[in-house]
DNA sequence: CATGAATATATGACAATACATATATATGTT
DNA sequence: AACATATATATGTATTGTCATATATTCATG
């Protein structure tokens, strides 16, 4: 809601959990909770608590559909916040946990379409 | 020394203190103890001590000349991280603490040549 | 259509840990 | 000795994770 300082912004990128979720987001586009907790490989009330602390702050935003809610990054986010996660994610991606989580959200049950969770 | 990751190089950044002393690295490139604590108007071990969290994440180099030592962003730092640390200092150069670290840099004893210190 | 089960997500309470700060003191250089 | 910087210790505070439970939505069934 209030702006964003680059304070808050980097006070919110300093969890591992919170920002393997943002690269996540940052490479996908859009995943629901469950996506992320098979991705991660996280219990399910960590993930919602930082999704959480995440939308608190602004940088993601949320949307209902169904049973389950899909998080983005914000749109709303300041230009330079979101080209400082691009390039996070780029330079990034193929390193230690970014790349396997990437890569358990693929072999999870079945991703794309429908049927998002177990 | 070893390889930067992200989630280091993101838990320092997560702090305001660190985060002044960065950007305002970023800005002018380099300095010395005594005038990051004119600057932030810190206490001189909070500096210091921050200093050397960044320096032992391999952020931030230090060069001792004389009695004082300098500090500026590691050139070894990845492409990637120097990139974010610019990015957040253009866009957050006008903004709340670091606009005013800038100023009282300026407006601190005698500062560019030398005697950096009071 | 009311009810209840099943699923997805959120939250409250608590314990454990990590972090930042202040004060005092040490180190190293001239 | 004087100056610039670093570090130790103690202490308060914030963050994190877990467990259990709550909320919300859908669906099936009587």
């Amino acid at each position: 809601m209030n702006m964003i300082t680059a304070e808050n912004f980097f006070l919110a990128l300093a969890d591992p959990t919170r920002l393997r979720c943002l690269l996540l987001l940052a490479a996908e586009g859009e995943l629901c909770v469950c996506e992320f907790t098979h991705a991660l490989a996280e219990s399910q009330p960590k993930i919602s608590r930082h999704l959480a602390t995440l939308r608190e702050a602004g940088i993601v935003s949320d949307r209902r559909e169904g049973l389950w809610i899909h998080y983005r990054i914000n749109p709303d986010l300041p230009a330079w916040a979101r080209e400082i996660l691009s390039t996070a994610n780029r330079a990034n991606a193929a390193a230690k946990p970014f790349a396997q989580d990437r890569k358990r959200l693929r072999g999870a049950p079945t991703r794309p379409p429908v049927r998002c969770c177990a």
